[in-house]
DNA sequence: AGATTTATTTTGACTACTCAAAATAGGCCG
DNA sequence: CGGCCTATTTTGAGTAGTCAAAATAAATCT
C-alpha cells in the first residue's frame, strides 16, 4: 500500500495540475508539500520508478493513469471526511481541513463507503469542492443532491444515481423521474429525513440515503 | 507529537502490563508489536530517554506516569473509534479492531470528544472493554470468566477479551455478545469443557480456553 | 551569441525505524 | 559452584524520507 507520503505527493500533483497543461513544476509541488525542492525531486523520481507519475526532468511532473486513480481515491477520502466532520460532528468549517489531512490516510475503503452512505452520497464537500466518485470520476459539472441542497429553492431532478431495481421502482412510483420540478420543504439531519413538495402532489418524505441518489439543479 | 510507532509501543506496554507486577518482558512486547526482539530493545531505550518508560535492562519495561497518560489516550481513541464503527457505521464486530488500529493515530482530541458525545459517552466498547475516561481513569473491575465460575448461577456476559477476528465471529454467531444472559449448566475439567444454557436457546459447549476469554458478572 | 538570473538536480549527511545474526547476561539444574 | 539454556542486547546494515548546499541546465535579457 502507498505510504501517506506517497499519497500526499500524488494528491498535490492532482490538485496543482487542475489548471494548465497538467505539468506541475517542482517548485510548486515542493511548496505545496512544505519540503525543499531537492526533496521533491528525489521523491518524484521514486514515484516515477513506481509508475505513478511521469517525470520530465527540468520541466515538471504529471500523473500516470495509475497515479491519478490513487490520487482521486485520496481526494475522495479527504472530502468525504470533511463532509462527515461538518455535517455529523458539527465541526467548524475552517478546522476540518487539517483533520481530514490526517484521516485521509488512515481510513479504509470499507469505512469510506459506509461514511458515504451515511452522508447520502454527497456530490460536494462543505466547501463546495466536488467529491470524486467511487469509480474515480471527478465531475466538473457538479450537481447537488436532494440530501445536501438547501430548503426552499425550486429544483429539477437531473439524474438518479442508484441503479438498483428497488430504488428505480420507488423513483418511478413516486414520480421523481428526471425532469420533475420540486422544492425541498425541510431537512432534518438528526432524523435523517428530507421532505419534498411538488406542485400538485402530496409532500413526500425521503431518507437522506435515498435523497443522496437524486441529483438536482436549480430550475431554469 | 508522538509518532504512531511510539503510540503503539506505549499502548502495548499498557495492555501487557495489565496482569502481573507491571513489568513487561521484551519478548512479549516484541511479539505484540510483530518486531524482532532487538528492535524492541532499541526502541524501548529511546522511549526511556524520552521519559515515557522505565527500562530495567534484562528484566523488562514499565510505563512512567507520562507514558501511561499517553497510552491511555491512545487506548481511549482505539476503543471509542471501535464503538463508532460498530454502533454508527454498523460494521462487523470482528473487523473493527484492524480499522481502529489505524485511526487511533490519526484522530485529534477534538474529533474524539465529539465522537464521544455522539455515542453518548459509552463506558465500554462493543467487546465490553472499558474505555478510559478523558482524564485517564481506566475502570479495572475484575470479572469472573466462564472458565472459572461455578455452575447454576444466572450470569450476564460483560466482556470478550480475545480480539482475534475468528473468535469474535464465533461469539457473534453463537450470540454470546456482551449483555447476553446465560447459565453454566456444567463444567467438566477433565474434558476441558463448559456447557452453557441460555433461555430460549440450545445448550452450547465451549472449550475451557475459549470460556476463559468470556468475562461474566452475576445477572442483576 | 554571451552573460546572468532562476529553477532544478545532485551530493552528502541525518533521523526514525527495522532486521539478521553475533555477543552476553540471568536463571536454573545438577 | 560450574555449565547450560534462553531471553536480551549489541552490532552492522538497510529503507523511507528529509535538509543544506553545491552543481547544473533553462530561460531571459541585453
Amino acid at each position: 500500500m502507498a505510504s501517506s507520503t506517497v499519497e500526499n505527493y500524488l494528491k498535490h500533483v492532482l490538485l496543482l495540475s487542475a489548471g494548465g497543461d497538467g505539468l506541475v513544476s517542482m517548485g510548486a509541488l515542493a511548496g505545496a508539500l512544505a519540503v525543499v525542492p531537492g526533496t521533491a525531486t528525489t521523491m518524484v523520481k521514486a514515484l516515477a520508478d513506481g509508475g505513478l507519475v511521469e517525470h520530465r526532468p527540468r520541466h515538471g511532473v504529471r500523473l500516470t493513469a495509475a497515479g491519478r486513480r490513487l490520487a482521486l481515491g485520496v481526494l475522495r477520502k479527504h472530502r468525504l471526511v470533511e463532509t462527515f466532520l461538518v455535517n455529523v460532528l458539527k465541526m467548524d468549517w475552517a478546522a476540518v481541513h487539517a483533520e481530514a489531512e490526517q484521516l485521509e490516510h488512515a481510513i479504509s475503503d470499507d469505512v469510506l463507503d459506509r461514511l458515504d452512505a451515511l452522508l447520502g452520497h454527497p456530490a460536494t464537500d462543505p466547501h463546495g469542492d466536488p467529491i470524486p466518485s467511487r469509480q474515480g470520476q471527478l465531475d466538473s459539472q457538479v450537481y447537488a443532491t436532494l440530501a445536501t441542497c438547501v430548503a426552499d429553492k425550486t429544483l429539477r431532478v437531473v439524474r438518479v444515481t442508484d441503479q438498483s431495481a428497488e430504488f428505480l421502482q420507488f423513483v418511478d412510483q413516486t414520480g421523481l423521474l428526471p425532469g420533475t420540478a420540486l422544492r425541498v420543504a425541510s431537512r432534518n439531519l438528526a432524523a435523517g429525513l428530507v421532505t419534498l413538495k411538488r406542485p400538485g402532489a402530496r409532500p413526500l418524505a425521503l431518507s437522506l440515503a435515498a435523497a443522496g441518489n437524486i441529483l438536482v439543479a436549480p430550475a431554469r
